[in-house]
DNA sequence: AGACGTTTAATTGTCTGACAAATGAAAATT
DNA sequence: AATTTTCATTTGTCAGACAATTAAACGTCT
């Protein structure tokens, strides 16, 4: 564990360099105490300030957890998945944000994740993930609904039937997908029409994976897909006729 | 912005939060200048260090960019897709290896996500991604490769399937699953009929994605899963009749 | 001897003040 | 007008100090 000596800038960013490439080549196992800040100040030859610095950098990721006291200090931290969600959901979200990915891009990447996840969930759902998308599914038709908390609903019946799938590798990746696209459909305004559509689809998801029907629930899911991108693109056409 | 005063502890962090926040929010724009060290310092009523240890834990996430010099500063930066990869592929890697994940649920995910994305490469693919495929399967047949340079060609060839779809989410999320299975696939030992197998295969994909026969791809992507999960399960299997 | 409070040492969290290095802008010079 | 020099601003780093926390070691009392 290394750090160039003549770059005299980013030392920090180069000792979290060093502990964060041990860590992934195993070298410092889970659980693992790294030395107090002051030995490691004197190994690196740098200073404490600086030291912290580069640890927090990790904290930030997540890697390593600290502790105060005497039996304390800085020590890899088991990475969780439920951990590893909220870093990928505010990743994601900043990505669309920032990237000015269209609604459509977005749209095709989530719902291509989640006709991945579909037969799998169909398979293998489990009464508690059926009973949450049912949950979702009569929420989203209570009268006095926001378009926001619609959205949140929304959001929270596809969380259902990807972690119905039981595989938490696919439930991680799909996390940022799904959450994501909340402040993209929330610039959508939800017609009670368009909930009752919306609605009746998610409901005849939920009824296929109940049935173990993969290709229902596929069809539903497809069908889904093509109606919000149409409601996205009145939205985008009005706009644009109001403009003009 | 604000911090809680009453809880001396983990300043940093809360100071991180308070900007983390206020740049999802939209509230400061990419680009934008944060204030000085020294103004933050005074503002959050805390010292230099500590706002610097925030600072620090917003760059490790790309959030932030500094810049020495009269008219330097901390700079919202823009997160871009290909800075995301890195840490995606990173915090994917650590996800499978601290958490004990199976083969088998990997790479259930990481083909299922494949599949996905497959209807998609079919329709839109480039000559650029086809070369890359075709180049890739012709380096799995040289005889010299090491099992790690063939994992490694194995790689690139799916991702070069999974950019074919020309959706930057997609290739995003698709970034850690396909990655992080590497050092997994580093585990099998590739004899050279079953690299043969696997060529042959990705030779059939590649065709199925010219020929923009998106069923085809996907069934021969569905039998590269199957003969995947086979080779793995038969080291596991040999791995316990050596301890037995 | 054992249970319970006390001290103590180690460690992180924070603060203060300082200097070095970089960098663009302003001022001075040619 | 162009170029060089100076300068102010800002980040990067350092040194030393003290507060807060924590568990172990120690003492004390029953």
């Amino acid at each position: 564990m290394k750090i160039d000596p003549h770059n005299p800038a980013d030392l920090s960013a180069q000792i979290a360099k060093a502990i964060r490439d041990a860590i992934i080549s195993g070298a410092l196992p889970v659980d693992e105490r790294l030395p107090s800040e002051a030995e490691m100040a004197e190994q690196f030859d740098v200073s404490r300030p600086t030291v912290r610095e580069a640890l927090k950098r990790l904290a930030a990721q997540s890697l390593i957890r600290t502790q105060r006291g005497a039996t304390g200090g800085a020590f890899v931290n088991r990475l969780r998945f439920e951990d590893a969600y909220g870093q990928q959901i505010t990743t994601s979200t900043l990505l669309l944000s920032m990237n000015d990915v269209s609604f459509a891009t977005a749209c095709e990447a989530r719902y291509a994740l989640e006709r991945a996840c579909a037969p799998l969930s169909a398979s293998r759902r489990s009464a508690d993930h059926l009973a949450t998308m049912r949950a979702e599914a009569h929420r989203q038709l209570q009268p006095g609904l926001t378009d926001e908390a619609f959205c949140a609903s929304d959001v929270a019946f596809h969380r259902a039937l990807v972690d119905a799938a039981g595989n938490p590798v696919l439930s991680y990746q799909l996390a940022g997908a799904v959450e994501a696209m909340q402040p993209l459909m929330n610039m959508i305004t939800f017609s009670a029409r368009s909930r009752e559509k919306i609605v009746a689809l998610h409901t005849s998801i939920a009824d296929a994976i109940e049935a173990q029907d993969a290709q229902a629930a596929d069809a539903h899911l497809a069908a889904l897909a093509t109606y919000t991108q149409e409601l996205a693109q009145n939205v985008i056409a009005e706009r644009q006729s109001k403009r003009g």
